[in-house]
DNA sequence: GTTCGCATACTCGGATAGTGGTTGTCCGAGTTGTGTTGG
DNA sequence: CCAACACAACTCGGACAACCACTATCCGAGTATGCGAAC
């Protein structure tokens, strides 16, 4: 059980794109450089967010992908369903039995970290994070 | 990002020795029954589970597994680091930046989740369930 | 009656294989800005 | 001077391959129990 590197990356990224250019747009080539990943890889990624509706992109010359406007709102959940999708950690219980208390207790831990996560803004960790990446 | 099947075969198990023989050897055939699934693949299971001392099993005829002695201490964070593996969640921060921002906001939330897990005892759901498994 | 030996019932652990998800690469197609060329 | 064109830079998306963890099976080896035969 780990999250996928494709998360961690992604989380970086949009980290990467809310300190250092809110309104600009960036190159995949730029952002694979910084964070040192290939940028086809990288393209699946952003392809995401794009649809999770986190960033936008332009085709042509001087394309590339920039926030959309209401990024300040994105937490770290949103990224993390955009990449992982929004599946339980626990899938359904073997027995389908709806009322598996096994499958009770592991849910309300779940929540009781997404509920951390989805309080985590990506906007303000960008605010402490003028520096260190 | 999903938790392993074998972790819910673990939990299940685990109550079930709980809520119904807590003190009595049970074969592999028979816990795989009441499970449904295949004995084989459940001795792994079970062999994990007695390498981090939550049950003791005893050979030749008769044999079979059975609860320790202070299986009552037992939380759910147990069988699952058991089964899964104590790594965080998060692996560590692709810049090997040990301040990593990111990286703490993970670790957090994962610590959330985890005292949830921590707190709750296979002991506890034991008293709850003793007609629903 | 005691002891030896054997069959039986069980766990243990390694080897092996299928499957699916993650990670990553390659390439063709479509899109946009820019510069160039011909009228 | 301007329009048409060619080119370069860029994203998009599908196809594909390598790799690894999870799931699962098979089998040989070791181990304890219980029963029966022999002394």
């Amino acid at each position: 059980m780990k999250y996928s590197k494709a998360t961690n990356y992604a989380l970086h990224i949009m980290l990467h794109l809310a300190v250092t250019s809110p309104n600009q747009r960036v190159g995949v080539q730029q952002l694979a450089e910084q964070q040192d990943l290939s940028p086809t890889y990288l393209s699946k990624i952003l392809t995401k967010l794009v649809k999770a509706g986190m960033i936008e992109s332009s085709s042509g010359a001087n394309g590339g992908y920039r926030l959309k406007p209401d990024w300040e709102n994105i937490s770290f959940l949103d990224v993390i369903h955009a990449i992982e999708g929004s599946a339980s950690l626990f899938g359904s219980c073997l027995n389908n039995n709806p009322d598996c208390l096994i499958q009770k207790v592991m849910a309300l831990a779940e929540e009781k970290m997404e509920e951390e996560l989805r309080h985590q803004k990506i906007s303000d960790l960008a605010k402490e994070a003028t520096v260190v990446l």
